[in-house]
DNA sequence: GTTAAAATGTACGAACTAGTCCGTTTTCGC
DNA sequence: GCGAAAACGGACTAGTTCGTACATTTTAAC
């Protein structure tokens, strides 16, 4: 959501069409990750943003066209950061512990993603399914877990025949269930789910979790 | 959601204040788990039940009476048949993947039940802390699993000093994700998360993810 | 049988909500 | 500078949505 374009509109200038459509694009983000997609409100947003409820309508057609928009934006920067992690330097565990890590850390620190995907799963994912950016965005999180897995089986250290799309929905759904059940869950069990405390152990209990499952 | 009160109204009558009760009740759960508490109609939900809209506000109060009610049905509903496992006659191990199992496919077969929860989460649990029974609901499925547990360490065949929140909490994540994030998953890496054979596949991943957590 | 309470049906309204109409201002190529 | 296109603002509307006022029927107690 940051450090791609200009900030600033130009000196001098008022009109700033790319600083608008990220303004819209940032409020509309936090609306509908809070509220979901029925119940957040063009208005409400119209109401935040710097410039007129018309500006949704210019540049984003409709409010469905103003979610998808919101959807390739946050599964974009998620996809970016992942790509840099540069896990070759690491022996098998070390990197996959970083990946299963990582992961955690990321989705908890940006719950506004998991809100957004679970918003998108409660609507069958028709607006994802219109997106063809989707899945060539997400590739490369495949890629990077299948290299650190086959040296890890090249060396002995992680066992043969794991489908490595597994440890990922394995890694996903422990990193995403400790956001997005968070509120039923410490309601239930009135478990402490926000302190730092309570993160770091959990993120270690994930990450052994996952080690666990692919050593020999 | 099924046999524990009169199915048909007593011969002769018309008034059936039960029937109608649980009539509401199951249009409205399977409602609001296809749409979400915000986009659920409640004109949508009178039109498909058997009696009037009036019902609706006159035995649950208003919308967010009936949202409350569809809640607490869906967890008694899983907790009574959780309780009913009778895990004493297995070992620990047997009976944890037992358990476990049962959690997922639980979960994949209830696809409604875990909607409502997603629902739930998104509105931060509003509704489910205004219920009492929630609490006492849900206490059951933490002494079952804290039975297991010990008897595991006690016999040798369970590692000492885990807390059994993280293992129910593993479990349900596990469960969860393969039903909560279907949608998205599937679109974004093409997955087969539906057929017999994907579920059985994946099913033995979660239980054995379990189990290795939990081994010396 | 009478009567009060419980259970039910119908029509309607006040408030909200997504989206548009109509117009103005700013930018930029020439 | 000029004209066309891009960028923008504000008021308005058609349709929807939750909830209720008003009225009736059924049940159960005495």
């Amino acid at each position: 959501m940051d450090h791609q374009l200009p900030a600033q509109p130009a000196p001098g200038r008022t009109h700033d069409p790319e600083g608008v459509r990220r303004n819209i694009l940032a409020i509309a983000t936090a609306e509908f990750a809070e509220k979901g997609f029925s119940g957040a409100r063009v208005d409400e947003i119209a109401a935040k943003i710097n410039t007129s409820k018309r500006m949704i309508y210019y540049y984003f057609k409709d409010k469905e066209g103003l979610f998808v928009a919101v959807l390739e934006e946050a599964y974009a920067r998620i996809r970016r950061i992942e790509r840099d992690l540069n896990l070759d330097g690491l022996s098998p565990v070390d990197a996959l512990a970083r990946l299963t890590g990582f992961t955690f850390e990321y989705q908890s620190e940006n719950a506004d993603f998991v809100r957004l995907v679970m918003v998108e799963n409660i609507h069958h994912a028709v607006h994802l399914a219109r997106s063809e950016r989707m899945q060539s965005l997400n590739v490369s999180v495949l890629q990077v877990l299948e290299d650190v897995y086959r040296r890890g089986v090249a060396e002995g250290v992680f066992r043969d025949g794991i489908d490595v799309v597994d440890i990922h929905m394995t890694m996903s759904a422990l990193s995403f269930f400790n956001v997005s059940n968070r509120a039923t869950f410490s309601a239930i069990f009135k478990r402490d789910m926000v302190s730092p405390e309570a993160f770091t152990r959990r993120r270690q209990v994930v990450v052994e979790t996952v080690l666990r499952y692919v050593a020999r």
